[in-house]
Parts: C-alpha cells; sequence; structure tokens
DNA sequence: ACTATTTGATATGACCAATAACGATTATCG
DNA sequence: CGATAATCGTTATTGGTCATATCAAATAGT
C-alpha cells in the first residue's frame, strides 16, 4: 500500500488561510473527488488509525497488534504449533520463526518439541505471559475499545463489526 | 504490521476431517478468542480483502489503489504541486517521488515547472492519463463496488463507509 | 544582503511480505 | 522393509513500504 501512518493527511495548510485576494484563486482546500466513496481508502484510512491507538495503548506494555493476536492464540489454543497459529493468523510460517523468537526471548512463551510428533513445536505461555496478557486485555478493553465505543457508540460498533467480519470472511 | 495477503488464514485443515476416534481430541478448530471482539483485526482482515478485489479488477489497466487515488487527486485537482498532492494522501514526501516517476514514465502525467515558484512541480494528467482514469473509474463502479454492495447490500455499504469516515476523522 | 524556510530529490535504514530451499522427522505405500 | 513423498521449523533472499536525514535550488523574511 501507500497511505502512510505518520505524514497526516489533510493538514490543511493553515498557513495563508484568507488570502487577502490576487492568487490564481485556487489555493484552497484540495477536493478529494470520489475518493471519499471508496471503500477501500476508507478502510485503509481507519485502520491505521486504529492500529496506531492500539500501539498507543499498548505503548507500555510494548506490544504490536499482531504480537497480541500471537499471545491471545496461543493461550486459547495451547499446545497448537507453529504453523497453525501461523496459519490463522495469516501469518506465513518464514515469517512467524523471527516473531516467536521475540515473544520467546521476553519468557512470554515457550516452543516445546513434541512427543507424537518431533518435528513441531508446541506452543504455550509462560506465567509471565500470561500475566502480561491479562494486563493486555484490560489496556484494550478500558482503553482502545473504550475509545472506540465513544467515537462510534456501541451500536454501531457491533454493527461495524459485523460488516468488517462479513467482508473478511464473504468477499 | 503483520496479517499476510495470501497465507490464506483459517484454511481449517480439511485434511483428516471426522477423525475415526482415538486422538488427543483436540485437533480440531482454532479458537479465535476475543480476537473476533478486535475491531482492528477485523479492520485489518477486510482492508487486506478489499484491496486485495481492488488489484485484480485493475489488472488489465495495472493500477494500484495509491496510484488510483493519485490519478484522480491531480485529475480533481490539476496544478497542485507534489508536496500538496502527496500530504492530502498521507504519503511522505520522498515516497511520492518514486510513484510519480513511474506514472509520468508511463505518460499519465507531467510535472510542469511552476512559473510563480521554481522550485515547485505543477502536476496534471495527460489525455492518456485521464482516459486511464476514465477507465478505471468504470472498472471500480461496475467490479469493484458493485460486488461489494452485493456482500454488503447498498445501505449497508453506506453505513460501513460512513462509520470508516468517522474513525479516520475522529479516532 | 543574510538567514531561514520550502520544494523536490537522494540515500539509507527499518520493517513486512513472499518464495525457495534445507535438515530433520514422519507418512505413504509398493 | 525400504524408497519416496510430505511436513515442520528454519534460513536466506528478494521486493515492497514506511520513515528519517540530508542536499541543492529557489524563495521568503528581516
Amino acid at each position: 500500500m501507500t497511505v502512510s501512518r505518520t505524514a497526516d493527511p489533510n493538514v490543511s495548510k493553515p498557513a495563508k488561510v484568507a488570502r487577502d485576494m490576487a492568487e490564481p484563486e485556487d489555493a484552497g482546500q484540495i477536493r478529494m473527488g470520489e475518493l471519499s466513496e471508496l471503500l477501500g481508502y476508507s478502510l485503509k484510512r481507519a485502520q491505521l488509525r486504529v492500529f496506531d491507538d492500539f500501539i498507543r495503548c499498548m505503548a507500555s506494555l510494548n506490544l504490536t497488534p499482531a504480537q497480541f493476536s500471537v499471545l491471545l492464540l496461543i493461550d486459547r489454543n495451547p499446545g497448537r504449533n507453529q504453523t497453525e497459529i501461523a496459519n490463522t493468523l495469516g501469518i506465513l510460517r518464514p515469517n512467524f520463526v523471527a516473531m516467536l523468537d521475540s515473544l520467546e526471548g521476553r519468557e512470554l512463551c515457550v516452543r516445546v518439541r513434541s512427543a507424537n510428533d518431533r518435528r513441531s513445536h508446541n506452543l504455550m505461555l509462560t506465567d509471565k505471559g500470561r500475566g502480561i496478557l491479562a494486563r493486555a486485555k484490560k489496556l484494550v478493553a478500558t482503553k482502545h475499545e473504550a475509545r472506540l465505543n465513544e467515537v462510534l457508540g456501541p451500536a454501531n460498533r457491533a454493527a461495524l463489526l459485523d460488516m468488517l467480519a462479513t467482508l473478511a470472511r464473504d468477499f
């Protein structure tokens, strides 16, 4: 993609507001055209904002959205191997290795060689990992999702979630 | 982020469906846990799908979502400079250079040194660029957005767009 | 005039996505 | 059994995007 996370758009050039005449007549706001009707564009924009807020809310725990989702999934499905966890998150197995290295290096989870199949690793959280995850969940609920509820309202938030799930599933 | 575009998630391991007993009792679906309630997660997932479809719909014209948005913006705001266009799209100026190089190389737009300010380039579409843009808009309307309407329904699509705009604006 | 700022551009680094390939292990099946 | 194929985690590598610092040229401010 291309839409940046920090190059805040529509900064609107507050410099030279209300010009005292004499200029090519434009110099005003830039017209978005049918861009405002493009679902994909708004989708991307909203996603970047939401992720940004998520990261800010998690700053004290230093967890990215992806890391959070991995911890969550391992906690809910202890003993699954890397391929299974990576696949359900849409992460390719090669790229999942470094990610697990990081989490395991922080002692949030462990790889345990499976007894049945000595090729695979059974993944599970450490006590520390469960503690961090619990704190992370609280932060998400009280800071992140709470803010979403403020902006959207509970009903809209639920409706939005439903539509997004529909898109991710049936599109 | 981390969610991949092609590592299709929830492939669900159709191998070994309906096992004839005798297994560690799990081996079934992986539990998503509160991940299904995480707005950011669904947002990302949906965004990747929509962009993927956009790219497929545009395959004949070879336009990415970002390139399409640039052409659209230049068409609606001819004569603006690179900084202005890049900023409103959330693209950083350095990263916008190669993008314009590509579009200009395909003769879809041109940079014209400004007479007033000889530092800046006035951007405008070529005739070819306008032609491509017109065809692109048709493809988006008849293939891409039409499909979104099918899956969501017109009312839901409008509501979704509104909520996403709200998020991108007020969040 | 002198300094500061702006514009487009270059170079570079960090990170993510994607593919191919490898060693170790397990499954298949003739 | 034994050969072949498939799977698991891993490494290496490539291409793409995002971000920062910096530059020369041009302009603005004083």
